[in-house]
DNA sequence: TGATAAACGAGACGGTACGTCTGGTCTTCAC
DNA sequence: GTGAAGACCAGACGTACCGTCTCGTTTATCA
């Protein structure tokens, strides 16, 4: 059995890259202000915290980070984007990717750490709330699929693609399912039981994703 | 192998009860418009499929329904209501709960006819937004849960309990969680792959789900 | 010198005529409610006096006198024409037309009556709001002027006549100016300076319309 | 006899004073907009010339001045406000002071470019709704009394104070008085009578209030 | 060291929709 | 047929935010 082995996702905002302006030195004028930026989503994850995402406003945010509304659009296409940004630099996203030699203790762990972001009330709202814009906003909704759902779906799917070439996964379903079934069940839970999800939920998917293909090969 | 027998589940909007205003004769007063109230309904439907739910307005379904604003404000408590119920009353909602006899047979036939649903693009695209706006308005998010999800569930919990007292389904995972993961993947591809529902994912659902008790009992 | 002979001033409300529905027997159905007629005129003067005209509203009168709205649209065509009549009803506005003998006493005999009414804080707020009414809504202004202001013209153009007739009054200003300035002198200070119309207000209207003849028929 | 001498009596508008954000220089921010401010006050004046200021609505100005309602909101505390100041701006309220060195000249000169004022309809009509408005609502009529009224007033006042102090003026009547009568019998005949304020009774209040001292001086 | 350039806090701008309120009408049941 | 009840269409109210646009100021680069 190997040595765990982690590969973490990182979750960097696509308004925080290299050519920004912030970090640009070479153009004239004055550089960014870090200091605001800093400002602007200490005070979007605050005010999300105390009274919701329904009443998030960028006049909001802007009054509360003590900035000029200017700045917030001038750097973040939407009120969601700010609220993506200040989860992705505030909370650990970070996701490893373990590699213990089977699949069932590669899912355990890559839901035991996810179990651990969602049991975060702050977190867990956030999620919830960028779901739901991503749903209402469809610029925002492609830009949350491709820069938040899709890189999870490639962590899990380093783990599923493992355990396919184990043969550890039954035939009948395909990897893409595999992966729909997990992260589909977190988010139902998330978004419409809002119950808690415990550990005991990791051995159930196990049991049904892992075992499968485990007990026809003890028929063999 | 038992006559199909279907028992649907009705999806009867919360503000058109027999105790409304609308059917109760005895008190004074004029009654309640049911022409008003069916052009609300088809209005809204009308508006979501145009431009999308982020572009709804209350204002914009009174001016296209012929109404005063007042009178929606006075049966529905948000235009998520309206639209809910729009779904509910236009929109075919009702799901036979089959009985054929195989846990197998039985998730087929629940799947299918919710993937029915799930490919008219106008029912998926509210579903949704309702699901959004329940993520952001908790006040319908309370009711979109017991109106309508939980009203699936059940529906589907009276499959999956015909199952378990078969002994069709895996003891390790709960009826709860099997319930979870059904929905759990149908709303996921929903809300965030976005590709449609087709007839294979039922087939790969119910390889998971039910073909487990019956590789166990190909042993015996 | 003559007995003083009083001429009141009858202010009979227009909607309370012989000919209305409500003292009329011969006709079928049932009568008007003289209960609902006087509850309503008693909650416009409430509702005037305890927040002022500019919020009466005939809902609120309505809702405060128990009555369908309805009922107050069918008797009377605005909600001035019911504070006129409440005013008529209620208030005493009977303004007698003394006949003293002589101007100077027959003028302050009609002011000192006059002076009683807009002492009255209730009726001094009703008499601003009617007046203010008028000058918005040209009909209920119409309305105003032949059935409240035209009358009281009418009594003081008696006394008027009578010192003209007396050869009491300067001949280069006309009776109706002489009416104009003792009204317009009333209801300047009623609506303008809002100051109290005290007794010597009298003396000085006297002085300036009587004394002038006076003056120089004594110097011949 | 004195060179005619003019004091003007400026009504400045209460929301334009030098203080205001639009001439005041040294705070950040977009400076107040002229041009909206005068599209206001434009659209105002024809709005009541078209339909009165029964009809007259914010939303109504602002559609027509192309403006957004919380323009108007932001700079004026009622509609009421917007129509003194449009008045104000627009039409020439300036009130020149004679100094003839004679009451009977002074109030002939006053009255003279009062009427002026007066037999424009469109002033009329307007100088109508904002006393009417001043009625109805008590914090409108308290500016309206200080910034108009009270100005008008002490424009005369300075004419009678002369007339006064050259013993032209009854003794038994007060200055205050004096004014009552000329400001209560214009507005009589605005407010009651509707009937156009003619050059005659100029001669008639002149006589009333001017040649009572006239006679008695020349008894002496 | 000064010119140029960009970002900043501030806040006014034209808009849009909100949810409420009132107006005046219409419909229903009870008397 | 009146009267209380109350739903109806209509539309203005005053507020809240939107996203944009000046402002004067601050902070940088470059000449």
């Amino acid at each position: 059995m190997s040595v765990p082995h982690f590969e973490p996702v990182r979750l960097v905002s696509k308004w925080t890259l290299p050519s920004d302006p912030m970090t640009d030195q070479s153009r004239p004028g004055r550089k960014r202000s870090e200091q605001s930026r800093l400002a602007i989503l200490a005070a979007t994850l605050d005010l999300v915290a105390e009274a919701g995402y329904g009443t998030l406003t960028v006049e909001g945010i802007a009054a509360r980070s003590g900035v000029g509304k200017q700045t917030i659009y001038r750097w973040w296409p939407s009120k969601a984007d700010v609220l993506l940004d200040a989860l992705a630099t505030k909370a650990d996203l970070f996701v490893p990717i373990p590699d213990e030699g089977t699949f069932r203790a590669d899912l355990a762990g890559f839901l035991g750490s996810t179990f651990e972001l969602g049991e975060k009330a702050q977190v867990a709202d956030t999620l919830r709330a960028l779901m739901a814009q991503a749903q209402i906003d469809p610029d925002f909704g492609k830009r949350f699929r491709e820069d938040f759902l899709n890189r999870r779906r490639e962590a899990l799917g380093t783990i599923v693609e493992r355990a396919r070439e184990r043969d550890e996964l039954p035939a009948e379903v395909s990897s893409r399912t595999v992966i729909d079934v997990v992260f589909g069940t977190l988010w139902y839970r998330l978004l419409a039981t809002r119950e808690p999800i415990g550990r005991d939920l990791a051995g159930e998917l196990v049991a049904l994703l892992a075992d499968h293909g485990a007990s026809t090969a003890e028929i063999r």
